[in-house]
DNA sequence: TAAGATATTGATAATGATTCTCAACAAGGG
DNA sequence: CCCTTGTTGAGAATCATTATCAATATCTTA
């Protein structure tokens, strides 16, 4: 697999409960989920795993390139399995639903950036807020 | 003054521990500040003056639209006057120091989203990370 | 395959930020 | 000046996350 060959080129090893926290991420792909959620799901795989083993293989995937951190601006923070496509969310601040949005003009905006500053963007994260369809109508 | 009379017409009163969070957000304006930063200067104007307090005023600042929650995904928030001008903050990976970019490209996107989905977009976030001038060179 | 060096885990304590609780207090209209 | 009601401060409570540390599991080597 190749998340056991990305850990062993590094010095880290194949675990159970690393091997659990991956396929509940892998399953959910496109859920940005906190860690709490992948540790329910992911004592079906690995029953005993504890949530401080969770937090440790989320925050090593993201140092892996395996996963993302997603920055929804909740108490928690949340993650999912990095598929290569680039995408930001829109959330309705009524009924708290996602809509993923693909198109990303951030790259635009990037180049705008190397041209007028000095300051070089590696990373960049933006959130949308508002009302999804089914909240639009009455706003409540 | 105007904090006065925003607070009076919607039923709030004026007082001394928010007079103290506004001066300080004000005198600190276009930069980020988080409640225990406010609350050290707060105590200067307003002896006494406690946390919960001062979450209490920010919080109703944002409100009433007299300030603006800033996420730059650290684990405590940040607040800014509204000075009415939209921007966003380049931030340096290497040694935190933060810029702000005035060129903002949403409302572009959001005319995107508007014309493709159903999505009514309200607010927005949009946070930036690399290296400064400063750190470029070495990049460490 | 057994052994050993060391990476990893789980339980739990600790931390940091923020919110809640509630009795004492203060603002401002009448 | 009084009274109603919004506010405050102190500290407890909560929530997410990180640190601690002894027990355990991995993987490499002999």
């Amino acid at each position: 697999m190749e998340l056991s060959r990305r850990l062993s080129s590094r010095g880290y090893r194949r675990t159970r409960q690393r091997d659990a926290v991956f396929d509940v991420l892998a399953e959910n792909a496109g859920r940005p989920m906190k860690a709490e959620e992948v540790l329910v799901l992911a004592k079906e795989k690995a029953p005993g795993i504890g949530i401080a083993t969770v937090y440790r293989a989320l925050e090593l995937f993201v140092e892996l390139g395996v996963a993302q951190q997603v920055h929804l601006h909740e108490r928690s923070q949340h993650y999912e399995v990095d598929t290569g496509h680039h995408h930001h969310y829109m959330v309705c601040v009524s009924c708290g639903s996602r809509e993923q949005l693909d198109a990303c003009t951030m790259d635009k905006l990037e180049d705008v950036i190397k041209d007028e500053t000095d300051f070089l963007v590696t990373s960049h994260c933006l959130g949308l807020w508002g009302y999804c369809s089914s909240c639009l109508p009455g706003k409540a």
